[in-house]
DNA sequence: AAAATCATCAACCGCCAGATG
DNA sequence: CCATCTGGCGGTTGATGATTT
């Protein structure tokens, strides 16, 4: 019971994955795609289960992940999704460009944690610190009170999560384009540091660019790299949670590690992937257009979010002048076929060498 | 310098839900 | 319907490197 059939057969390796296993897997999935997890392991000629191959490729191997520090405003907005999600990784990864529910669950519990208990915040909650019989007490006043409500936007936005009300309620915020203004700038700038779906906002319409991850990324990836066709290419280049860039990517002396980001820039000089399957709307969401409708139907954040995105019609020229396009197939003739095993024995092993 | 402890994160496990026959 | 397969998810583990003692 729970136990996939795959993983019944002998003889399946686990553990890390060794290089020669990525190249497999990554050359097998960018020539033919995905399609039946269960049948990449044999067809790609690897001892691993479908499963495996399916995970090593979503956390790791696929071209579109960001990897490197979480940025201030990703760790901002993680903090406000978990809020209103809870643990469910997978919708709060669909929120992040390029991150994995794998990644930010594991910043979660190692890093954000900690912070807010160090704050005074219970994670679990989001609530300051208190003694149990007063969280009782809470609850059952929580239970009464306030529900999340959702306006129409042409009234406002008046989001609630329990005990701290975001009230966005003028044409600052929403003039049906949903233009953000110097005011709503300040109230942003002003919010409370845990106020679910202000950060949100601000990241989804990367007001502050200082630290907005988009900006970031646009410096990572786009100016690093000439073409690209969908979201976050691979790049040498990090960025820490204040925005500097540096080069800590390639600090892992993960030997797997290395090869899989050597392979993923070499990918990237023409990456003409645009979908991962079994990413589900994840694309749509990383290029700037959510498509929530596919997996998210009642989830009030959001059902929030698509009428908050639906409303601005996206503005999307100047994504679309960035490429940032969806489309709905892998373009693989693009797509480098190259060999791993030349790459580390070529010129590109040189990378190493200065690390 | 060595041992102990801590932090991080890749990968696995078990469960669930939807698809399929 | 029912059984089986498969993909997806969240929780957990264990290996590894970093830091502290």
């Amino acid at each position: 019971m729970g136990r996939h059939s795959c993983c019944l057969k002998q003889k399946l390796r686990k553990g890390l994955w060794s290089p020669e296993e990525d190249e497999k897997l990554f050359n097998y999935i960018t020539r033919f795609g995905v399609g039946c997890w269960s049948s990449v392991p044999k067809q790609a000629g690897l001892q691993r289960c479908g499963k495996s191959c399916r995970l090593r490729w979503i956390n790791y191997l696929r071209p579109d992940l960001k990897r490197g520090m979480f940025s201030q405003q990703e760790e901002d907005l993680i903090i406000s999704l978990h809020e209103v999600l809870g643990n469910r990784w997978a919708q709060i990864a669909a929120q992040l460009p390029g991150r994995t529910d794998n990644e930010i669950k594991n910043f979660w519990n190692s890093c954000l944690k900690k912070k807010l208990m160090k704050q005074g915040i219970d994670p679990a909650t989001h609530k300051p610190l208190v003694s149990a019989e007063d969280n009782i007490i809470k609850e059952e006043k929580d239970t009464i009170e306030t529900p999340s409500v959702l306006l129409p936007a042409s009234q406002g936005i008046l989001v609630s999560s329990q005990d701290s009300p975001l009230l966005v309620n003028n044409s600052n915020y929403y003039d049906g384009l949903f233009n953000v203004t110097e005011t709503s700038r300040e109230v942003f700038v002003s919010k409370n540091a845990l106020d679910p779906l202000s950060s949100y906002f601000e990241f989804q319409m990367g007001y502050d660019s200082s630290v907005n991850p988009m900006r970031q990324f646009d410096q990572n990836q786009v100016g690093t790299n000439s073409s690209y066709g969908f979201s976050s290419l691979p790049c040498l280049n990090s960025s820490d949670h204040h925005g500097n860039v540096s080069v800590a990517e390639f600090s892992d002396n993960n030997s797997a590690s290395k090869i899989s980001s050597l392979l993923k820039e070499s990918s990237s000089n023409s990456s003409g992937m645009s979908v991962y399957p079994g990413a589900g709307c994840q694309m749509m969401e990383n290029a700037g257009f959510s498509s929530w409708e596919c997996d998210n139907k009642i989830d009030p954040l959001l059902q929030f979010q698509v009428n908050v995105v639906k409303s601005q019609e996206f503005k999307t020229s100047s994504w679309q002048e960035g490429q940032f396009l969806t489309q709905n197939s892998i373009d693989f003739t693009t797509y480098p076929l190259m060999s791993l095993s030349e790459d580390l024995t070529g010129a590109n092993f040189n990378v190493f060498q200065h690390m």
